[in-house]
DNA sequence: GACCCTAGAGAACGAGCGTTCTCAACGCAA
DNA sequence: TTGCGTTGAGAACGCTCGTTCTCTAGGGTC
């Protein structure tokens, strides 16, 4: 094993585990039973648990805007393509919620490099919502992200595709005002 | 010192401490402290850190959704007033997002008693929503909570009420549609 | 005053954390 | 074969946590 196919094996270890149970309640040791990657390896990598977190986050913030922006890109009516991207992603089985929210609410006086991939991530989620709303209307991109946001949390406590569609379906009557208006 | 006088300290302490800092950062010591209760009297008035952390939640819980409903309830524009009640809160000094989406996020996985909270406290809102949308229009409930989550969860990481008036004006368009459809 | 129940202050306990150290096993150049 | 740098397995360290225990000091009641 070298460090690359360690940090692999650790990132993995630790997006699942970091996600589903939340970063505190998550210790070193569970990474490295579940990782099987050896303690002084891991330490080698990420000389500490804050860089392992982060570095956790950077990765599923990559992840997740290429797919995001890729169901996009190829769609129709992007801004409906969001909705149906957020539809599967809230009805995959260990959904629960989106990661750097519960980070954020979790570590919020915490390290501020934390703090910076969380913010990171929503400009970036943001920028590819004005993207989608098209030019002459990316005054609409913050109320998508509103929309956005609001489905990913009330889909937290109550799983499955609903609160994303419903998102939708706001967005869309929004959209239609919007273009009425700029008629 | 009574109990009920040590429970209401206790209560304020862990409020300010658990909603500022989470929930696992805050240890009993620092409640101790910051209350002026003393360690055994802690125990005798929350036998456990989760009884303590369920009342916080259930006095929060109470507090919040009557200071709304009671926003709500002497407002001509009842939906326009949700939403100017978030934008004052949102611009509150301390404010650090929705307190039961944070334990959410750091418990998920924890207690199932902090989890009910949660979902009671939801389930609250979406009920007020339902009521401000007014008879005729309780199928914009869910969609003026994914606003209203939406809208704090934005404010979160970018605080003061800029998100509300977004929300705000969104549902408006939302509500000016639902009436011209049911016309 | 003698007794007893209660309360306060804080030490102590066991567990778990993040991190470092020990030590034996191994690979490989000379 | 000898020596040496590196690795893996896991014990150990120092700390903090939630919780309990100890000891002392009142405050009533007879």
């Amino acid at each position: 094993m070298d460090d690359d196919e360690a940090r692999t094996r650790l990132l993995d270890a630790a997006e699942a585990l970091f996600y589903a149970e939340g970063i505190q309640a998550v210790g070193m040791d569970r990474i490295r039973t579940e990782s099987g990657v050896p303690l002084k390896r891991l330490y080698k990598v990420f000389p500490a648990k804050e860089a392992l977190v982060t570095a956790y986050l950077v990765r599923r913030d990559l992840r997740w805007t290429a797919d995001l922006r890729g169901a996009v890109a190829e769609a129709a009516d992007p801004v409906g393509a969001v909705f149906e991207w957020l539809a599967a992603w809230f009805s995959e089985p260990d959904f629960r919620g989106c990661a750097f929210l519960n980070a954020y609410g979790e570590l919020g006086t915490g390290p501020a490099a934390v703090l910076d991939v969380v913010r990171r991530h929503k400009a970036e989620l943001r920028e590819l919502l004005a993207e989608a709303a098209g030019p002459g209307h990316e005054g609409l991109a913050d109320q998508l992200l509103i929309l956005v946001e609001g489905a990913t949390v009330v889909a937290a406590l109550d799983p499955g595709p609903d609160p994303a569609r419903r998102a939708g379906k706001a967005a869309a009557a929004l959209l239609a005002r919007a273009g009425a208006g700029t008629r």
